[in-house]
DNA sequence: AATTTTTAATTAATCGTTTAACTTACTATT
DNA sequence: AATAGTAAGTTAAACGATTAATTAAAAATT
């Protein structure tokens, strides 16, 4: 069974290769090729099957209609989920997406972003790791068409897919104060990134404006050990002189390990103790009754990202948008 | 900024393009390159950054060093994981990996194939949708190698990487028996695939062995109104006159789904009901107690998966098997 | 000194497509 | 009858990399 090519097709029918080609990419306008033979390179090519060969294609062309995705973990849901919009939309606008992992490794990302260059993806999409900033940098300077989602980074000129998170967080907390929490503790992770800083200053920021701020409130949990740390700092509050009145969680992971930990010492949420979690997991919708979360629009940031990316690499200019999408307060 | 091509640096070198590319894929045996030059082509490829085009060699080797992985729904945590685990495996062996979204539509199945096909992957790795035995079949024609995963088709000759859904289910049905749930509950998909079809048996041959079947132990809930159902369903069980002591959830979605329906009625999870699940989910891992699951070898299947593709590709020759894994009964 | 062997490269074809430039045969116009 | 215009193709180079076959010079052997 030989590879059926352009060639083959245009020896079955006696014509030349680009004859077919002309015919199958639609090409023919000003009589070009007569309706006849059109007709015939069409059947013939779907009798024999034919597949493109998009390696040859985006050589020739330089382009290969495709973009590289890069996420910290795809069985993480909020990235599937970004995943799965990202790939939607853009196969339809005819391009194929390319997913890689960096597990929030400096160095798994660099060695994913040659990968995906040498695949020759015309643009990338990027939630990047902590202190990916030079490399994010090095891609901006050969010109690669980028955007970056999820997380940005303030002092770089780059297209970014951002939400407002010093401002939502800062809400939900005042929330919380109005609603009677006085002595709030916000957990996030052991790490230096301008999105999770900006959510903990919004946490900050309105303890502070309530008069109701001390530095043992905010807590510190690492990625790598997740449960232990969690588990730690749970029984840490539960024992304060002061009693905790709210747990605000900083991410989605991190809400889970959260209200799992709270669970298995028995606290009852929203009875004990209130929590706020950053995105909608199934640790709060399992709930017969609403936990407050704070919910971010990845369908829409999976559009406008894509939307930016493919602007950068049609109109082949980049031009650099910072958005800043509204996530909303569910309660 | 011009692109770096083997030419680039052949011609910086006032070498031919050839000696290059020996170089750089380290094809310089008994003595093809002097050390000397060797070392200024590795060095100069540094200096100039330069990348290998894949879609050339692609093109010229026959083959992509891709593969492509099709699941129903990448959103969905048990595809994450097993994407995540076919990703990290592939990656070591040098493959590239591109996951594509049926969201279990045979129609959407055959674009994704024939885009994966043009894109020259070297072989496919596919969760098949309902019904798609014949699309399965016409890969098999066209000889490209393929490995099916999690769902099979019994009378397909296609190398396969399943778990044993009959008799783990059989096993965990026979526990609910023994520990004194006598009237229990299968909630499955609305679906004819084999392996959930297979998983309903498990049950349905405990209880009969048992003497405690009845055909309306087994309901059916349907994947696009999923949760709809499941509340008609999880009602119907509650009010019937028999009292129902435990129910079996066929998938995590189901789990998930299920378990939620019943704490939004107030129903104590293992005090007023007992739960059977398959895969081991957040909704779970969440209580303070164990809840009895169904465990599936999930990195396990992706790397027996890949192992089976690989050898098929690069041995070229076309060896069916079928591995079933066992899958882990926890409670 | 003549011949063989080894070393260090180069040449040229090829993978499958695309497309600008060209050709050839008709038809229409003056 | 000569010229222009159109219809329906073909030719050939190019994209970037690989590799079998070849070449040319230097070193080793007789």
């Amino acid at each position: 069974m030989k590879k059926v090519s352009l060639k083959v097709i245009a020896r079955e029918l006696g014509v030349s290769a680009a004859t077919v080609s002309l015919v199958l990419n639609g090409k023919n306008k000003n009589g070009r090729v007569s309706e006849e033979m059109s007709k015939k390179i069409i059947d013939k090519a779907a009798e024999l099957n034919y597949i493109p060969n998009s390696l040859a294609k985006g050589l020739k062309m330089g382009h290969s209609k495709s973009i590289g995705l890069i996420v910290a973990d795809i069985s993480n849901v909020f990235f599937g989920t970004l995943a799965l919009h990202i790939q939607n939309y853009a196969e339809s606008e005819g391009y194929t997406v390319i997913i890689g992992n960096t597990n929030e490794k400096l160095a798994q990302m660099e060695k994913i972003i040659f990968f995906l260059n040498s695949r020759q993806v015309d643009g990338l999409i990027i939630t990047p790791a902590e202190g990916s900033d030079e490399l994010i940098q090095s891609i901006l300077e050969i010109k690669k068409p980028l955007v970056l989602v999820d997380r940005g980074f303030p002092d770089l000129d780059v297209s970014s897919v951002l939400i407002n998170n010093y401002e939502i967080c800062f809400r939900a907390t005042k929330q919380l104060i109005d609603q009677g929490y006085k002595n709030s503790a916000f957990i996030g992770y052991k790490q230096n990134q301008f999105h999770t800083n900006e959510r903990k200053r919004g946490f900050v920021e309105a303890m502070k404006e309530a008069a109701l701020f001390t530095p043992d409130q905010v807590k510190e949990v690492s990625y790598q050990s997740l449960e232990e740390d969690m588990d730690e700092v749970i029984s840490q509050l539960l024992k304060c002189a002061q009693k905790v009145e709210a747990i605000f969680f900083a991410t989605n992971t991190i809400s889970m390990a959260g209200v799992k930990s709270l669970l298995k010492r028995g606290v009852l949420i929203q009875k004990d103790i209130q929590v706020m979690c950053f995105d909608e997991t199934d640790a709060i919708n399992l709930f017969p009754f609403r936990v407050p979360f704070i919910k971010q629009p990845i369908e829409e940031m999976a559009r406008k990202a894509l939307e930016l990316l493919i602007e950068q690499i049609e109109k082949k200019e980049v031009k650099n948008h910072k958005l800043f999408l509204e996530a909303e307060l569910i309660s």
